[in-house]
DNA sequence: TTGAATTGATAGCTTAAAACTATAGATATG
DNA sequence: CATATCTATAGTTTTAAGCTATCAATTCAA
């Protein structure tokens, strides 16, 4: 790569010396090795850049615009070097992150918001996709860092969120709404389950918890968003299965709809953080699941209020 | 002067290729050599650029703003070298030009408008100076080129551009005035001759030119512009001794004056264009004379019609 | 589960670049 | 005319960069 940043330095020093002794000296080498380098940039850019003579060095006319440039380019590359110093440990840059739609709109906003306010030079760009393809995106690059289940993979770390618990919620006329308290798993025997379609994280759960208590799962509407099934539910077309952060946050706001726990142990999922274990940064993203962690916590904690 | 460009542009490489392999060959490079080359930067800036694995290179967030810079420093190099290639044996950049007074607002208006039609990329910038204060600032590197007397300097380099001769220039009622065409050495003997005061050049000639003659320089006023002395001469304070540029593009065309040639051959100086011989410029310097001179010779043409 | 294929890292060596010392050549300056 | 002050050149040493060969890790397929 010629010419050398050595070399742009080289005449820089020269520039400002007007001496090859001087811009030598400048720079910390012996007068000889700056006239070569100076040579053969010369060579190099097919251009005489400065007038040597008793006089010491002139930078010819035609040589003012290459020094000016030169100069640039060594404050860019002293720029870059700063800015390398300064997002370093800490979470600075742009990270691509992938979420599944069922925790996404719910937890993001407060997220995004917290993170901007500790951290004003980091960036993330959201991509919300379901389970599947944000692991294949993962694994890809094209994605630093995902937001979903922690299911068991391989090559990934994981660090563990929030504990969502499922809950039901159901048009007031409907016979759950009647009960109060949580759902056992015994009431929800033969009843139809609203759910997200396939490849949702969230339908795996919910099929479990069908098979287990005796329900089934609607083929009828397979949704696409949870405000979808929940207005489902709400026109007393079945029972919907949300998960807490949602049902707490948005579903429970609704007054056409009784929302309530499911009781039972497999009723829950785990959402993590997860990232490729060959990634250098793990700090920072022990960091960012931290933060996540305290603004989800906070989320239900308000909710519940 | 770390990191490197060489570095840079590995990295930069990678960024676009995503495997160590790819990016090597696309440098023209081994693979080991780059991947050292890229761990080396990495110490040097005290960051991680790449996450490594089987699924090859991913640039980490951080690093993602030091590729951005990295590709604005390579395309500035390239800038650079094309500046340095284009501006190559043609008039381009600025040159600082010193000039003589008794030619510089004479000569060289036509003259940069000449030059800019020309070379749109070429600018000037011009200094007003006596002579001696202009072969010293040309010695010293301050100025690139200057337009003056061509007088036997060591060490530069002289072009001539235009031969002046003396003319006279008195008011109508004056002895001088009643003649008809050149004046001869003899008609001067007595008189009052104006002239610039020391340092300058044209004092020279005049003070000669009244040794031969027989005339003497006035003590009186000793003008710093030829249109000072015009105004003296047109006042009666004495003989006004004007070359020939000033004489005939100004002079004449002032009707309280009576202008007549010297016809002698020391009434003359020779104007040239001088630089430092140890100029590396001197192709250019050898076109922007031959402008010059046309320049001048076209005024003069002009100023006889 | 093993074996081929692919990826980047490491080791050892070679080549090329850059730097140094010493000195020559050129040119102002006293 | 000697001297001081420049830059260039020659010869050598040191440092950096590159190469080949090989390894270790991981994936993918049989």
């Amino acid at each position: 790569m010629r010419p050398t940043l050595k070399q742009l330095q080289y005449l820089v020093a020269l520039a400002d010396t007007g001496k090859f002794g001087d811009a030598a000296k400048l720079s910390n080498v012996s007068q000889p090795s700056l006239s070569t380098q100076l040579a053969d940039m010369e060579v190099e850019l097919g251009i005489t850049l400065v007038e040597r003579g008793r006089h010491g060095a002139i930078i010819t006319p035609g040589a003012e615009n290459i020094v000016r440039k030169a100069r640039l380019i060594l404050s860019a590359v002293e720029e870059l070097k700063s800015a390398a110093r300064k997002g370093n440990g800490i979470l600075s840059g742009r990270m691509r992150l992938g979420v599944i739609p069922s925790i996404g709109p719910y937890l993001l906003p407060s997220a995004t918001k917290r993170l901007h306010e500790l951290f004003p030079e980091f960036r993330i760009s959201i991509h919300e996709e379901r389970a599947v393809e944000l692991e294949a995106q993962l694994r890809e690059g094209r994605l630093d860092i995902i937001i979903s289940t922690a299911e068991d993979h391989a090559n990934v770390s994981n660090f563990p969120l929030i504990t969502e618990e499922l809950w039901v919620c159901v048009a007031p006329d409907h016979d759950l709404a009647s009960g109060k308290g949580p759902v056992s798993l015994g009431d929800l025997e033969g009843v139809s389950l609203l759910s997200l379609g396939k490849g949702h994280n969230l339908n795996f759960g919910i099929r479990e918890l069908a098979r287990q208590s005796g329900a089934f799962v609607s083929h009828e509407y397979e949704g696409t968003s949870l405000d979808a099934i929940r207005q489902m539910a709400a026109m007393g077309a079945g029972v919907a299965v949300l998960p807490s952060l949602y049902a707490l946050v948005e579903a429970r706001r609704d007054e056409a709809l009784v929302v309530r726990k499911i009781n039972h142990a497999s009723a829950r999922r785990e959402i993590s953080l997860i990232w490729r274990d060959t990634s250098p940064m793990r700090e920072e993203m022990e960091q960012l699941a931290g933060i996540l962690r305290e603004v989800a916590e906070d989320l239900v904690l308000r909710a519940n209020l």
